[in-house]
DNA sequence: GCAATTTTCGTGTGCGCACACGGATAATGC
DNA sequence: GCATTATCCGTGTGCGCACACGAAAATTGC
């Protein structure tokens, strides 16, 4: 204690008032002139912080991208329990209705730190609109819902990884260029990533003319209904763009068709597009890294509540190009 | 206490003997039933554990690669300084006189743990060969030296990412198909890696006989004198293989010389590789991610010291496909 | 048998901080 | 002026564990 208080300088540091701006003034010019690092150690013992996170995700199981999120999500509870992280899961099916019940419960929920993935754009809104008030530390993964509440994101640049997948079918094709856009409906699709990328496909092509002789049609079938598929849709086709992670639809299509030689490529590790992608009939899958983005939003959390770290607001997972040479499991 | 002690348990986590196997039994009979996990934030503050790390890296300056090495150990020095780590560099310059010189200076040291990359393999085994008798916990970054020591390691599989550079070069080249392989020879060079590559790359073509009409042919140049490179060497040339990360040289002097159309594929993103990949001339690089080994080496180690955790011992870092359109700095 | 060892065990202290409690001082009301 | 309140500040306690010290119990030697 260079001038006059012992606990005080405490009351300073965690500036919970009680003193006057002469001693924080004081106490401040000696925190800067020597230096002063928090013992995280003792700091955590005493105040025995814990750290409630709410997981506010879809319910994965048939659906592997969010269950592989999620696998993320538990693997860092289990690195971070000693630290005093707790999870609480939130986890809705896939459709609004399941959203909306836990919307509320949420909303209801105390907690330190909150994960979510606004996967329903308008719902999401209302929800972060509602949640606004609360002081929580908020992180976004997959997808981003910007303005409405400050927030950290992690999650792929839907536009250059669309733009990225044009670059790899310029490689993949060879003289015969043209390329077959598949969109795989789906009931629920976050639809600005999945315009985003083929907006950002698109824009490759424009920015790239010297790459001549490339056709692009588009078709657009049911994610249920594969049945749609027609012989005829691949006619004269070289390459196969499918903008979500429904590449393996296509891949099967062709397959028991025995049409080969159309290059495809797709997004997101699933089980079945790796199968279709070690036998050769996908080229390439770009990959979100999900469970990465699930262990490393809880590992925000903890950096930030429990440590007290700065962090980057916003946390672009590096574009990921996956052939069949590079995939390895985990 | 369920039966008789209380800091005797102590001795019984902690093993350090004094105490009657009758007890040892029945205390971790108790522990077995009711789990007990250690709060590391009391168990660090009260032990005032520290964790000394030798840093036993050759120096960075005027290489790139191993800079940011280095750069990815510093990141990590800083995380982890909250946790008691410590590093302690032994820095040798590039040439074996120096590192015979930190040799000893690190055999001396006594520390926790140590971070090492045999770059001077004969040199290394020796090294390790003395090192044997520490009980020091030992992590190798970049190559890997079995059967000596027990150690962690963490780099890439050097085969694997030669006989995906091929998978790449079968995506580049159109029609014509002629390959060249450039090495550009090193006077220190983790020849075993090199070769590795080398190897991976034929085995590709090897295990493809569909992809017919592939011709290769190899040149080896000094690393320090580019003018070696001949217009002729690169006649009917479609694309170039270079096993080190040194294909800027190539890229430079095609550039110079006006020829485009030849792709080439190289490692490692130095500034002068990522130069090339954005003006086109590099086609592929393949990152070994120096910077994420040299912080993942760091985390190992004060994972298993200050944490006690189980880590798996050998962690190949994903080969990681980089093209103009998904590079992005850091 | 008793002393000299050896082995086994209980108690106590402190790590550095967070936070509560109550006391001291200053400001305000009448 | 004094009482009341508001503002400020010092002291004390304990978080859960690691480790030291010395006491107790068990073993040994003669």
């Amino acid at each position: 204690m260079a001038n006059v208080s012992p606990g005080t300088v405490d009351r300073i540091i965690h500036n919970r008032g009680q003193v006057s701006q002469e001693n924080i003034d004081k106490v401040n010019a000696i925190i800067e002139k020597y230096g002063f690092k928090r013992n995280i150690f003792a700091s955590n013992l005493a105040s025995n912080r814990k750290c409630r996170i709410a997981v506010f995700l879809p319910k994965s199981e048939k659906l592997e991208y969010w269950e592989s999120q999620l696998n993320g999500v538990k693997k860092a509870a289990d690195d971070f329990a000693k630290f005093g992280v707790e999870l609480h899961y939130f986890l809705y099916d896939f459709d609004s209705v399941s959203f909306q019940e836990k919307f509320s419960e949420v909303l209801d929920f105390e907690c330190d730190g909150l994960l979510f993935s606004p996967i329903f754009h308008e719902e999401s809104v209302a929800f972060l609109e509602k949640y606004k008030k609360k002081d929580t530390t908020v992180v976004m993964i997959d997808s981003d819902i910007k303005d409405i509440i400050p927030h950290y994101y992690i999650g792929q640049d839907a536009f250059k990884s669309g733009y990225l997948a044009g670059r790899l079918i310029s490689f993949a094709v060879k003289n015969e260029r043209n390329v077959l856009i598949v969109k795989v409906a789906r009931e629920i699709d976050s639809t600005s990533i999945y315009l985003q990328r083929i907006k950002g496909f698109y824009t490759f092509f424009d920015e790239h003319p010297e790459l001549t002789n490339f056709n692009f049609s588009e078709i657009t079938i049911n994610d249920s209904d594969a049945s749609q598929l027609t012989l005829k849709m691949f006619e004269n086709i070289s390459s196969i763009f499918v903008p979500n992670s429904r590449a393996y639809i296509v891949a099967q299509f062709l397959a028991k068709q025995k049409i080969r030689g159309i290059r495809i490529i797709g997004y997101d590790l699933l089980k079945e597009n790796v199968t279709y992608l070690n036998s050769g009939i996908i080229d390439f899958l770009i990959n979100q890294k999900p469970e990465e983005q699930g262990y490393m939003g809880i590992s925000y959390l903890y950096k930030k509540i429990i440590l007290y770290e700065n962090i980057v607001p916003t946390n672009f997972i590096p574009l990921d190009i996956i052939v069949k040479e590079n995939y390895s499991v985990g």
